[in-house]
DNA sequence: GTTATAGTTGTTATATTATAACATATCAAG
DNA sequence: CTTGATATGTTATAATATAACAACTATAAC
């Protein structure tokens, strides 16, 4: 269940592969992946975690990148546009697509404790509300299912 | 399908049917729902639609009540706590609830052109996400779903 | 009946998140 | 080369939300 995010786990090779993937699809869609989109994805990939737009803009400081809101906000524009991250509404923060270039309506697991994100299994959450949107005669083009609870981690010490 | 929000009609009626409904469960569960509170449900059901915090604390100053931010979140905070009313948080607005009194995780249509938001029949999305959540060993408490598209009204000024 | 207590509201200030607007740079197509 | 499309740099500001503390209100405890 690595794709959960509650298991620290050395993943260097998951965040290789991801950019790699994402280099692969901006070049088959005539995407520009620059140093700074490249860069952010790096730094929520690595994070593993949700990022505000201000911490992401702390770390590309660091990096020697300019460091105005517009910077980081266009980055997070492009990768969540086409699919490369997502925001996490519910918390205002951003984080790498676990399921890059699976076609998928995001759903996601959100402890309420720790702000730990998972990303859950790819589901077909329009077919979910397929029937009230046809009865409402409403056109859905995307669907996102954010979920908040205990994750195991925080469980654990809970109830130790 | 009048819980959907996308016809405009009378709803004179399920304004006061939703006001005696919350009035009544309040005494039930010895909450206070103050002249402030009340207010603010009043303008969430009135204006059928999703409202921002400083828009309803636009039509709170005109009532002659406090307009400072906290009056208005904390109004919200007591409402959506206690399932009287919704937060989009695609849309950072508020909403009332359109099934009052029956256990639901609500799910929205949100219309991406004019923003109207409409809270799809009961659902249970936790179930949708029972499996996923059993195998991370997550323990979802509440959940959201929030679908964009295009609302029936849209879709006819667009393709006439 | 006064005194705690808990909950609510009033008020000021400030934090956090996000975008508008315009200048500059890059690069490919014509 | 110059035009157009895209991306970045920069300044300023908008929009959303909360912290912190004072004052008020009702009720319960004594």
């Amino acid at each position: 269940m690595d794709s959960l995010a509650f298991k620290k786990l050395n993943h260097k090779h998951c965040i290789e592969n991801s950019i790699s993937k994402v280099e692969l699809m901006c070049e088959n869609a005539r995407l520009i992946l620059t140093p700074v989109r490249k860069r952010v994805l790096e730094i929520l990939l690595k994070e593993h975690q949700a990022l505000g737009a201000y911490k992401i803009l702390d770390i590309l400081r660091e990096d020697g990148f300019s460091s105005q809101p517009p910077i980081a906000y266009r980055a997070l524009d492009f990768l969540v546009s086409n699919g490369f991250a997502h925001k996490i509404e519910r918390l205002n923060a951003f984080i790498a697509c676990a399921h890059v270039g699976e076609k998928h309506s995001p759903a996601f697991l959100i402890c309420r404790m720790c702000e730990a994100v998972g990303e859950a299994l790819p589901i077909t959450t329009k077919g979910i509300l397929n029937e009230t949107a046809l009865t409402a005669d409403f056109v859905i083009e995307e669907a996102v299912l954010e979920a908040e609870g205990i994750c195991p981690n925080c469980k654990e010490v809970a109830t130790p």
